[in-house]
RNA sequence: GGAGGAAUACCCAAGCCCGGCUGAAGGGAUCGGUCUUGAAAACCGACAGGGCGUGAAAGCGCCGCAAGGGUUCGAAUCCCUUUUCCUCCGCCA
């Protein structure tokens, strides 16, 4: 969410940066106009109310002293319809005002990247060389099924498409690199694990940003309509902090999250339709930061490291590229992703989405910090970012580790997470 | 799921039946001070936070006793709804 003052002092700044996005940002002009009304009523009920308390104070006192209160009564009485009047056009635009702030994306940092599409997005650094295959490269559903890795087919039976079952030594990767992962995040880079609830309520849901405007994405529970399947870990860490004042000494706090992630994949009917790539529900590793403003952008850079440090691990071929303007997620301020090379794609496919959201989830969710045991409470800065998609790793190990001869070599460093086995053939 | 009980400031806790001098007693913790070579103890003092509005600022005002409504000139106190926690029963991995 915006701050709502920051929107009235600097209109036209708020309304170019929005801009970049790419949307329509006319309905602010309406919030600029009842946010002054708002104020204008305010200052007339709060004096009537001021006026209120002290006739009450006065009645209770004459009260007390046998003395006549009538005439202080039938005027109170007049000012008690009048204040209910005000309040309730107060309560009317306040509702107003939220719902307009709750369906108003964050605003790109200045820094980023101006663009309308991804087209735009720039790529700021890579890490190893795709392979150069002198045969036709498998992509991953195929070796899955010549390996007896995942069944689509039955998963399809059981529940629908894009689910899967993984099976046998496909199963058995999946499980190592999530444990892969989580050791090197808090082993390596002091990350807090924390085993996070898959099912949230719909305050944590807002307070991160998935709603409201977003709710078709969700997976929402039928006999609770207060209840989500999370689509990431981000919902239910983030959260773990909301309505809560945090100590800057601890600060930066850092935790990792594994989780089984759900997502209705509303828009995306006929992309990604084989393999892992794309499903309903799948397995991520998820980072979070919550820190001081001023260090946000540095954490930023230090989380990005983290993801990308995995996928150096594996040694998989990767790049890092920043999203411009138009391409930023809904609640992000500056966000980078990390692709990862998938030859059944010939390209580079997101593994990770690092982003910093600035103060914007933490209005949300109303997540502060003290700096000072006197001082006054002031939001955090919320990051996260992917450590990384259990499930597209998986992908790109198998496709990327392929041999001539039609095997399968397992990364060294997930071999003692595989019962030291090295090759699948 | 059924039956009871509870929720007050950082923590404990009084007030609620009988609405008004409670913008919330008392204790603990914390902070400052006196005393002390230093510390402890004792004593003295401070201690509601947060949001909103207004103002150049100091300040002033409004809202706060789990949350949301209602009754009333006036609600921690009366009424309704919701949430959470505890005890007992039932069911269950």
């Amino acid at each position: 969410m915006l701050d709502t003052k920051y929107v009235r002092e600097n209109f036209e700044e708020v309304k170019r940066r929005l801009e970049s996005r790419n949307g329509d940002f006319q309905y602010l002009d309406k919030y600029i106009e009842i946010d002054q009304e708002r104020r204008n009523l305010i200052v007339k009920v709060e004096e009537l109310k001021a006026q209120k308390n002290n006739a009450s104070k006065l009645i209770g006192q004459f009260k007390r002293e046998k003395k006549d209160i009538s005439l202080l009564m039938k005027e109170m009485n007049l000012d008690s319809k009048k204040i209910k009047s005000f309040d309730e056009r107060i309560m009317q635009i306040d509702d107003e005002i939220r719902n307009i702030l709750l369906y108003t994306p964050n605003l790109p940092n200045e820094n980023v990247p101006r663009g309308t599409s991804e087209d735009n997005n720039v790529e700021i650094r890579k890490f190893g060389k795709p392979v150069e295959y002198n045969f036709e490269p498998l992509p991953h559903w195929d070796l899955a099924e010549k390996f007896d890795l995942i069944d689509f087919e039955r998963a399809g039976k059981i529940t629908g498409s894009r689910f899967a079952v993984y099976k046998n030594i496909g199963a058995k990767l999946e499980r190592a690199l999530i444990t892969f992962m989580l050791d090197i995040h808090t082993e390596q880079n002091k990350y807090q694990e924390l085993l996070p609830p898959a099912i949230v309520n719909r305050d944590s849901m807002l307070g991160t940003g998935q709603l409201p405007k977003f709710e078709e994405d969700a997976f929402k529970l039928y006999n609770n309509e207060n209840y989500f399947l999370v689509p990431t870990a981000e919902v239910p860490v983030t959260n773990y902090h909301r309505d809560e004042i945090l100590n800057a000494d601890n600060l930066p706090i850092s935790y990792c999250a594994y989780s089984p992630c759900f997502r209705a994949e509303a828009g995306a009917a006929g992309r990604d339709t084989r393999g892992v790539i794309r499903q309903h529900q799948f397995n991520k590793v998820e980072l979070v930061k919550l820190c001081k403003p001023e260090d946000s952008y540095k954490q930023l850079e230090i989380l990005t490291k983290h993801a990308e440090k995995i996928l150096q691990l594996l040694e998989l071929p990767y790049r890092v590229i920043e999203l411009c303007s138009g391409d930023l997620g809904f609640s992000s301020a500056k966000t980078y992703d990390i692709e990862v090379w998938l030859p059944s794609y010939d390209g580079y496919k997101e593994i990770s989405s690092c982003s910093n959201f600035e103060d914007f989830q933490a209005r949300r969710a109303n997540i502060k910090f003290r700096r000072d045991p006197k001082g006054k409470p002031e939001f955090v800065h919320t990051l996260n970012g992917s450590g990384l998609a259990i499930g597209r790793t998986w992908a790109a190990i198998i496709e990327n580790y392929q041999q001539v001869d039609g095997s399968i070599v397992i990364p060294k460093v997930l071999r003692p997470y595989m019962g030291g086995l090295e090759i699948i053939k």
